[in-house]
DNA sequence: TGTACATCAGTGAACGCGCGTTCACTGATGTAC
DNA sequence: TGTACATCAGTGAACGCGCGTTCACTGATGTAC
């Protein structure tokens, strides 16, 4: 109890730093091996502990999965905060977000590559993409470009989103700049992910332009 | 040699026949489990033999894998082509892909979601690939729409594709159509991986909707 | 048609491996009086 | 300031497990004469 809950002990200090030394050496394994082959022994060994001293700070192999992935989602709504803080316009926050997945593609996979069936995101996890989308509503609605150009699928989709759009939450928008989020969001990963994946390899064109161009689809909605 | 190129033994039609099965069970492991926890040994109980009889079906694992992998792209090519004779347009074509891919998540997955680090695709797979963008290129020069809006941007890529369209091969292309097809297929793969993800879920919208609009979107171009 | 041989599917035992995880323990660090 | 106790990091041995893969083998099926 003498330890308020402002100032941290030396062990707590020591706790967290080991804590960053083993998830820095997870990340280390998943870039070279991927995320199946992630191992706490393995990790332990690369530190110079043994197996067992790593359930000191991780009850199970699947509660440091879920940091990681926690600490993923995380680091990419502040990479989109500072972002949108700097220019709250749509391009700068395609360049960041692609940065961003570029900078670590496995970092990218661990989130939006493919799921391992029958694992449950923390309720934790979904609250920060709530975060990420709102950001990118934000970047939608500022933009004050032409509506998108109405048709019957569009109109339907819009009313759609009118009436359930729970994602939204504390965030009204409008049918229309929600879909123009939407497009957004799901256009700037189309380009990532075949791209992270390597499946425009020898293809010969550099993605850095396909991405560019879809950006700039997007404003002139 | 008694045996000619044409008709099969008895021993090569069965040996094919158990082939088939153990892919089968394979799918049935990774739809369930995941890929990353495909085994020959679990394959081998479920079909009632013992694991190394396997063996004389498969070299080892990665074989099997690669296999389903080049299984996985031909279906998928096969799939795009037969949309593309009964209707060569970009809706019918979308529209094949978007069932083909939710037919089975974890094929569609097995192609385009996270790639294990270090496995090289097969020569093979990749004459696959290249078959689908033809068939997608057909699909996009035939609609006789208006070209792409110029911008200065789209005006680079497409001078970078007239360049190296390595994939194009013997289907020469206009870079405006080359654009739409690239373009078109990266939207659909937006789409199409976040929602086979999951990630829309809780956003209380039918993705059905959303990917109708961006083949529309696509249409107009 | 029958016999001798070759081919090949499948088995069971065995190998070494690395995994996640538990447990009883030592030794160092912090806390209370 | 010193002593007694509690907390906690880390170790080493051990568990059971399932994996991929090799090997010597049995038995059935096909082939050649």
């Amino acid at each position: 109890m003498a330890a308020s809950a402002e100032t941290e002990t030396p062990r707590q200090r020591y706790r967290t730093q080991v804590q960053n030394e083993i998830k820095k050496h997870a990340w280390e394994q998943i870039a070279t091996e991927g995320t199946s082959a992630l191992s706490l022994n393995a990790i332990a060994k690369r530190m110079g502990m043994s197996g067992p001293a790593l359930y000191r700070y991780f009850a199970n192999r699947d509660e440091l999965i879920t940091e990681l992935i926690r600490d993923a989602y995380q680091s990419l709504a502040d990479t989109i905060h500072a972002a949108a803080v700097d220019a709250a316009d749509i391009r700068s926050l395609a360049q960041a977000m692609r940065t961003w997945a570029l900078d670590d593609p496995q970092r990218y996979l661990l989130i939006y590559g493919t799921p391992v069936p029958g694992y449950r995101a923390p309720e934790d996890t979904t609250r920060i993409a709530m975060e990420i989308m709102a950001a990118l509503l934000d970047a939608a609605g500022a933009e004050g470009l032409g509506a998108m150009p109405p048709s019957p699928l569009q109109g339907r989709l819009q009313a759609h989103l009118a009436d359930h759009r729970g994602w939204a939450g504390a965030h009204p928008a409008k049918p229309a700049t929600l879909h123009r989020a939407l497009v957004f969001w799901t256009r700037l990963h189309g380009v990532l992910s075949l791209e992270v994946a390597g499946h425009f390899s020898g293809m010969g064109f550099d993605p850095a332009e396909l991405y560019a161009a879809e950006v700039e689809a997007v404003t002139g909605l």
